[in-house]
DNA sequence: GCTAAACAATTATGCATTCG
DNA sequence: CGAATGCATAATTGTTTAGC
């Protein structure tokens, strides 16, 4: 090293010859370090391994928004998981500023998860390789934008009335029902004994419309499939593209045998306010695609329905139709497994080591759970 | 100047042991 | 046997440092 390497060229041979070291003072994969793990991780720590692994990349604002009471605590943890190595992390690179650090699953979490489960990683179907791929993934962006959209619901969960009771990747998605529809993501939110599901179709700008428009038919024969009517909801960029987005889906949702089994809203994330508290897409910024104005519920947004969303609605004398919130309807479970198989738990425990009570860990995971807001009501 | 990470310090909690 | 105490560790907060 001291030479330079004109004058003393490093053979081939000598850059092979080791296995790299370590980057970081991360500790191996080992058993041993399995064993200290089961001491150190929380039920938490778990949800959170489980959340990377549906949700394939989190930053550390959605995982603290997820899962900690303060900003500075959450990082603070996930620094430490990062260096138990049941995260990975890296930082993409912003043309502005720092980019936050952005948190996949490792290979330590990866057996942890396993492990609960009572399979081995290989079953999981876990890959390192493959977990850290989203770091150059193109569709980086859009992950963490669809990720960040459900992230925000839960934080306003966090504060107001309602809760997000489900929220499945698009992975997950693909597995279900990808023969006929790929949305990126499925969600249900619920507040008091009423609830909404829905198909996310997210939205960054970059997608030929009448791709979007086209996927139409696939959700009407989803619809027609499984006599279930679940509204798609169609978030996007801007107004202007908003605008443009309506146009395209109003023609291909006239074109369906049945547009009535396939309610469509749109919104724009231009929409939110920044300055509000907990700007999420539960606020009042969806526009039904139906003509007549309704909401996905049934409702129009016009009328004084009374509703736990639409009680601060002031009457509104604009032209434009009037925007609404994701309402809830009033229905017990219609579905309860059908859907391909497809199981709508909404048991609050999760898969946590409730119940098991044996370890020190355990013992304080609970304690810990006691605490904790409403991050663990559903389930992957 | 802003944001995020790292560091240091403080507080809270659970557990085991000891005391009355 | 139940309450009190000490200890170890987790959780949280304040402050400083670094990068853009």
């Amino acid at each position: 090293m001291e030479a330079t390497l004109i004058t003393n060229p490093t053979p081939q041979r000598a850059l092979r010859g080791h296995r790299p070291a370590r980057p970081s003072p991360r500790v191996a994969n080992s058993a041993e370090h399995q064993a200290a793990l089961a001491v150190r991780l929380t039920p938490r720590d778990k949800w959170i391994a489980r959340m990377l692994w549906e949700h394939r990349v989190l930053t550390s604002h959605q995982v603290t928004a997820l899962a900690f009471p303060s900003f500075r605590s959450g990082r603070q943890r996930l620094r430490e998981l990062y260096l138990w190595g049941v995260v990975d992390r890296f930082q993409p690179f912003v043309t502005v500023g720092t980019a936050p650090m952005h948190y996949v699953l490792a290979p330590a979490g990866a057996t942890v998860l396993a492990a609960e489960d009572g399979r081995d990683v290989k079953e999981m179907g876990y890959r390192h390789d493959r977990a850290f791929a989203v770091a150059h993934s193109l569709r980086l962006a859009h992950t963490v934008g669809v990720n960040e959209w459900f992230t925000t619901l839960v934080a306003r969960a966090r504060h107001e009335p309602g809760a997000l009771t489900a929220w499945w990747s698009e992975t997950r998605c693909s597995r279900h029902f990808g023969d006929l529809v790929r949305p990126d993501a499925y969600g249900r939110w619920q507040q008091g004994d009423r609830q909404i599901e829905w198909f996310l179709e997210y939205d960054f700008g970059t997608e030929p419309l009448a791709k979007l428009a086209g996927k139409l038919s696939g959700y009407a024969a989803l619809a027609e499939a499984t006599g279930i009517t679940t509204p798609v909801l169609v978030w996007l960029p801007t107004s202007r593209r908003e605008v443009n987005a309506r146009r395209v889906l109003a023609r291909a949702q006239a074109q369906l045998t049945e547009p009535h089994t396939v309610p469509v809203a749109t919104a724009a994330a231009a929409l939110l306010d920044p300055d509000a508290a907990h700007p999420s897409p539960a606020d009042e910024v969806w526009l039904p695609l139906d003509p007549e104005g309704r909401c996905a519920d049934g409702h129009s947004p016009a009328s004084p329905t009374p509703g736990p969303a639409s009680r601060h609605r002031s009457p509104r004398t604009t032209p434009r139709p009037a925007r609404c919130r994701l309402r809830p309807r009033r229905c017990r479970p219609r579905h309860s497994g059908r859907r391909a198989g497809v199981r709508f738990s909404q048991d609050g425990g999760g898969r946590g080591g409730r119940g098991a009570a044996h370890s020190g860990s355990d013992r304080r995971g609970r304690r810990r759970c006691g605490r904790l807001p409403v991050h663990q009501r559903w389930r992957c």
